[in-house]
DNA sequence: ACCCTAAGCGGACCGTGGTCCAGTTAGCGT
DNA sequence: ACGCTAACTGGACCACGGTCCGCTTAGGGT
């Protein structure tokens, strides 16, 4: 089982209850998903699994998408410290081009892993961009954009790099069009190679 | 006002009343739109202002996506004749790698012009990649490339083109960032030149 | 041990998207 | 002119996301 009480950063200073409760309902809902499917997890049944009342779902993550994305929040942990402090040459120890080349399968791979977890938890248009997770992400290809020396304008090429792995369109072209993921895979390598040279 | 009986392809072979009502609910929904914002368009409010019942509406349209698509289209036909049959750098007449360039501009500003609306209709996950409208597009992106004379995977070169104009990011890079549109326009020419090498 | 209060709780309530089906009608064939 | 039928209609109905507010309780202060 997952630790669901770990991440302390989201649980420091509030009250004993509200914690396992927290703790309670992440347990709950990852069952209702494992049984049911992302796409159909309702929050009433979140509460009643938990035997809690409904307004301390929301309460606790907001809306719908926030208790999601906090489903996703572990996984997406062990991606980002894969990237961050893991092995090369997803993590440090590798040349950037390196790095930059292993994102995109490691990326792939991570959301094909999960993916109707990703596309349910998919946040809206005026929020999707916001989220914690994809200012990490954009950092990091920003980071390995500058250190394998491309002129441009990072900032967007880093954008345009991070949207040609988006989860949608990974669906869409795997699951609805049928193509194999190593061609994404192959894409990822010939973009990154024409946009950086290397 | 706009023309909402026209687009024959929809009203062909439909009972007459069918046909009124369809164009009644279109024109409710523009005057609610203008008035009350994309965004607080209603499916009982459409209903009501048409003088119809809910039922009716969802026949029509299927979905309160349908229907903001319904109302998207009228100005999405325009941009597409405007590329297939419009004067150039857009439109045929100009080689390809210079239609490709006038390509982002056009679409950037397009969909900039109505961008609550676009935002408002995008479609989930599941359905974003298979509207009529994105298939358009990508042949027409396809094809360009094609005669530009780029080699590697073409159709994975167009989606991701296609995919750095998308309304979600536009709007995050514009509204929520603050970047001029004008960046977006470099960043497309910058993009086109790496890739194609014009 | 007791109180006080900020924090948490829960479930009734509401609005909206979406379904359904019994009743109505357009428009064709005769 | 007159059915006949397939298509259309409308609004009652349902499920779900999200809000609200009066009640409860944890847990620090005395």
């Amino acid at each position: 089982m997952l630790d669901l009480l770990s991440a302390e950063s989201v649980s420091a200073g509030k009250r004993a209850d509200a914690v396992r409760n927290r703790a309670r309902l992440l347990e709950a809902a990852a069952e209702l998903v494992a049984e049911r499917g992302a796409a159909n997890l309702t929050m009433d049944a979140v509460a009643t699994a938990a035997c809690v009342g409904k307004g301390t779902v929301f309460r606790r993550f907001g809306d719908r998408e926030g208790l999601l994305l906090a489903l996703l929040n572990h996984s997406e942990e062990q991606f980002q410290e894969a990237m961050l402090t893991g092995p090369p040459p997803l993590g440090p120890g590798a040349e950037a081009g390196q790095r930059l080349h292993a994102y995109g399968p490691a990326r792939l791979h991570h959301e094909n892993a999960s993916i109707d977890l990703y596309l349910a938890a998919e946040p809206g248009p005026l929020r999707r961009y916001l989220v914690p997770a994809y200012g990490v992400h954009l950092t990091h290809i920003r980071m390995l954009l500058r250190q394998v020396g491309v002129d441009g304008d990072i900032e967007l090429l880093a954008h345009m790099l991070l949207r040609s792995l988006d989860t949608a369109s990974l669906h869409h072209l795997v699951c609805q069009r049928g193509l194999p993921v190593e061609r994404l895979e192959a894409g990822w390598h010939d973009l990154v190679t024409r946009l950086t040279g290397h």
